[in-house]
DNA sequence: GGAGTTTTCCGAAACGTTTCGGAAAAAGGC
DNA sequence: GCCTTTTTCCGAAACGTTTCGGAAAACTCC
């Protein structure tokens, strides 16, 4: 379609324009709402005009103007996603990415497009978690990385009717669900696999008190002791605030504590990359004298010396699933609220028996 | 705002709706004229009647409806970020990853949001990319990822009027920039590196042919060897198609050719990777017997053993400028259409001097 | 105190859709 | 041929904004 006058948007000039609807109906000789009906699949148009009005509409290369539907349909076809720990600092990220390839995937072939949104505690004070929603109309959101302490978690809570869906969060009501992987098996196989490698004195690193998943994977821990009969002790457990310096430190602590320590699971890559490493640096050799299990399995768990056993979660069937979720809610389709996804142990290097003698 | 009836979204009744204009407006027993007129800050509005609308406004969370905004302005505030290889893997995944958040952080600094579309040939088949463009009629967009066959790329070429900034693909015009890095000087820091570790029988694997990238990396081999007065042979230098098997591949073939080789350079991270493991299989020891260099400077590089040595590329920072470029051209700034980022040696283990003997 | 200016406000059209209610046209029935 | 039913189409309102052109009100000036 070419207009008569160029329209200038910032200094481009655009002298090839979308057809519009109105485009379409003149081209044809009918009514712009024939046109609309016809598009639609309504029953009341003539078979042979919907046709015609459809090879114009192809030929024309038209495409209703999403804005303009949203306006009037009440509903924009987007999904937000928040992701608050979007930062640059790259071994965290992999993490996220791979879930937002899943939700991305999952949202493409359901027809929905994604708007990202980052944000932190910071941008958490001036606009609310509503704002953010209403502003941009998206008919959901799917929220990853949010601490207890975040803002905008009460909010979702709080505001239940909006549809959203949060990952590793485990909050459930009319309008929130949540994916999550089953932290309690996940660190309980780990726990049992030392075991029949023959540990006994088994510490744990955990993250923080405040995050959910960390509750679940004490228990994995708590539970595969116990199967074993061995008496859980908490002062074998520290948390590492997932940080690799968290683990180095948790690390030491533990060891300082109880020196007879053969191995260690942790409740991510990241910390045991530090654990790792400190232990290198106090001499100790993995897995010959301490075994390392990590949670996770970033790329970089099959590329580290010795490679990282570790329990790996499915992260991008985290994105797909929970943009599964969210589309049903949104569609009004009945739905769990709640998924959790299998995990399952890799085993690698990091882990064996303890050498005798 | 409560309004009388409850409207229905598939299942969820929203009780609370977002005020529009027309309610402060009552509010403020004022015309829709003057709340618009008077949130935006023209002057024809009474300083009185304007901070009590504004204050109106605030208490009543009212917040403009962008798609009703962007309709008569046609102007989204959006911009579209197409990643081709948008994917589960999650080695390349972090590289993109970066980039996108410093797309999104510039973004959402300059007031944009940012639509992720993932893509593949195939999809592209299907949906041209003025389509994308046009339906959700986003106001610029960054590419990433593009191969010089994707079908998408001619058309970015094709309709230089929309602004749109490639990363990576060295194609400028009226409307399309790009950004990348150094990849000349790159490669020949990674070169004279070797060189003054004694290293004169230096092999280069780069990518593949069709990347414009690749041209600019292998011009960086042959400087860095002119400059010490090396001849180029082309029996040095492989393709290793970016993937750890093709570097692996590569290696081998080299090495057959010249067994005398003593240090190779990587287009890439993932490339050394499997160059490392490789030369592991042959009992080569690095860097006793032989020096590997990569590219890029993805996480895992400082966690193989022995670390790599290798080439840093800002990610982030290509994405920052990506999107300060895009928004540059949106809002007809005048701009240059191409960037070049410095980038950095970072000088680890798997490069040292030969040993002895 | 009236004309001219300035300030402050507003009505209405426009953006591109969808959809309700109804009207025109065609078909059916006798 | 006339009434009824069905098929096919369309006008107009609505969604929530922005903005043009003008009007009312308030000042200024002599």
């Amino acid at each position: 379609m070419i207009v008569a006058l160029p329209k200038r948007f910032g200094k481009f000039e655009v002298f090839y324009m979308s057809p519009t609807i109105k485009d379409i109906a003149k081209a044809a000789g009918v009514s712009i709402t024939t046109v609309s009906r016809a598009l639609n699949g309504y029953p009341d148009v003539n078979e042979k005009t919907r046709s015609r009005i459809k090879k114009l509409a192809e030929k024309m290369s038209y495409h209703p103007n999403s804005q303009a539907q949203s306006l009037v349909l009440k509903k924009t076809n987007t999904i937000g996603v928040i992701i608050s720990e979007l930062t640059r600092d790259s071994v965290k990220a992999a993490f996220s990415f791979e879930v937002l390839c899943g939700i991305s995937d999952r949202s493409s072939e359901l027809n929905y497009d994604i708007i990202l949104f980052s944000t932190n505690p910071n941008k958490q004070m001036n606009k609310t978690y509503s704002d953010l929603c209403r502003e941009r109309n998206v008919d959901g959101v799917i929220l990853k990385g949010l601490k207890t302490t975040d803002p905008y978690l009460r909010e979702v809570i709080d505001q239940s009717s909006f549809p959203s869906v949060l990952i590793d969060i485990p909050v459930a009501g009319e309008g929130v669900g949540h994916v999550t992987t089953d932290n309690v098996s996940g660190v309980r196989d780990a726990v049992r696999h030392l075991i029949q490698l023959g540990h006994r004195n088994i510490a744990f690193i955990n993250g923080y008190k405040e995050a959910a998943i960390c509750a679940d994977r004490l228990s994995g821990y708590m539970l595969g002791l116990q199967e074993a009969d061995i008496t859980y002790d908490v002062s074998r457990v520290e948390d590492g605030r997932f940080s690799e310096e968290g683990g180095a430190d948790a690390i030491s602590k533990i060891l300082s504590r109880h020196p007879e320590t053969t191995a260690v699971v942790c409740s991510s890559d990241i910390m045991a990359l530090g654990v790792m490493k400190e232990l290198e640096q106090m001499g100790r050799v993995i897995p010959g004298s301490i075994s390392v299990i990590g949670f996770d399995d970033i790329s970089i768990a099959s590329y580290t010396t010795p490679k990282l056993t570790t329990v790996r979660q499915e992260k991008y069937e985290m994105g797909y699933q929970a943009a599964q979720m969210l589309i049903d809610m949104i569609e009004g389709r009945n739905v769990k609220h709640k998924i959790v996804l299998d995990n399952q142990l890799i085993i690698r290097e990091s882990a064996d028996r303890l050498q005798k003698g």
